[in-house]
DNA sequence: TATTGTTATACTCTATAACTATA
DNA sequence: TATAGTTATAGAGTATAACAATA
């Protein structure tokens, strides 16, 4: 680890940069993204389009628009726009739904499922590597982490009662 | 003969969405940003620039525009405007390095050191929050891991070094 | 009246290339 | 020639409000 810098600035009562969780995060996610995302633009996709695809393709059934808004952390008028784009490229296609006129069944195209299928063994190849490098065991757990954070983070306006991960971290590191 | 029916998208071999490792870290982050934005549009300050400030802040003696936009991971043309935007604000500054006039160090000017003074504490709050309710050591944990995971990544072509992985998991979780 | 989803609008960021000015 | 940084340009996403159709 990098020793103490000098001294810290006025009084800033921040943790280092580098330690912030969601600058963490996000470097992480650079890290994760840096290689797979030429495998996108050879394919013209960009990384919002492929989430939804991604989200797509594991729903044999399809979504409805505000579940995929869920799913992919987009807002409505972005996907909107996005699924306008993905249907003229004949990527995806709607579906009414007979019980409700105002929703829209969502679902991948045949074309669509073949550009998933185009791209997702090469995915899932460099997900191996990482499996491999970072090891299978570290990886299910941070992703037991990651969404135990993110857990925690969703209930922020619920009553805070936080006494059962009471982990007091009394133990030295 | 039974026949199973047609559950998987024909045959794709991906796991499932939530299994994700990007997303995972997509989710985890919106989770943590979530409560933040606010207080950075309160101030007209967009996520990217305060990882500007939020860069800055860290650094006594200013960067250079090439450190900032490694460490923030902002391209160069996006950075150039920010730091536009952040200077007429009078937010940051910029001084000449004497022994190479191409470069620029850039430093947080007073007003910058103010608005990072007060949006820091309830960060920093808030940080408290997730490390009562996730747990510190947990927090301890996830952070190493992400920059193990960061740096695994980073590797890709490099060759591969990383020893700080070997964790027994002695601790039930 | 509330909801589902799309349009409207303005702005910011992304991404690549071309450019300026140093080195 | 190469490097540091900005400017040019096109496009995509963000965010909020307003809207149409349906419930």
């Amino acid at each position: 680890m990098a020793g103490p810098t000098k001294r810290r600035k006025a009084d800033l009562p921040m943790r280092p940069f580098s330690q912030s969780l969601p600058m963490a995060l996000l470097r992480a996610r650079e890290a994760t993204m840096r290689s797979f995302r030429p495998m996108l633009s050879e394919h013209d996709v960009t990384e919002q389009q492929w989430r939804v695809l991604r989200a797509l393709a594991a729903e044999d059934d399809g979504l409805e628009v505000r579940e995929l808004a869920d799913q992919t952390f987009l807002l409505g008028p972005s996907l909107s726009r996005i699924l306008a784009n993905l249907e003229r490229r004949r990527l995806i296609r709607r579906l009414a739904v007979a019980t409700d006129q105002r929703k829209a069944r969502i679902m991948l195209a045949p074309t669509g499922q073949r550009l998933v299928r185009t791209i997702a063994p090469r995915s899932e190849a460099r997900y191996q590597q990482i499996e491999s490098e970072f090891g299978a065991k570290n990886l299910r757990r941070l992703l037991a982490m990651l969404d135990d954070l993110s857990a925690v983070e969703l209930g922020v306006d619920d009553d805070l009662d936080h006494t059962a991960l009471d982990d007091t971290d009394e133990v030295a590191s």
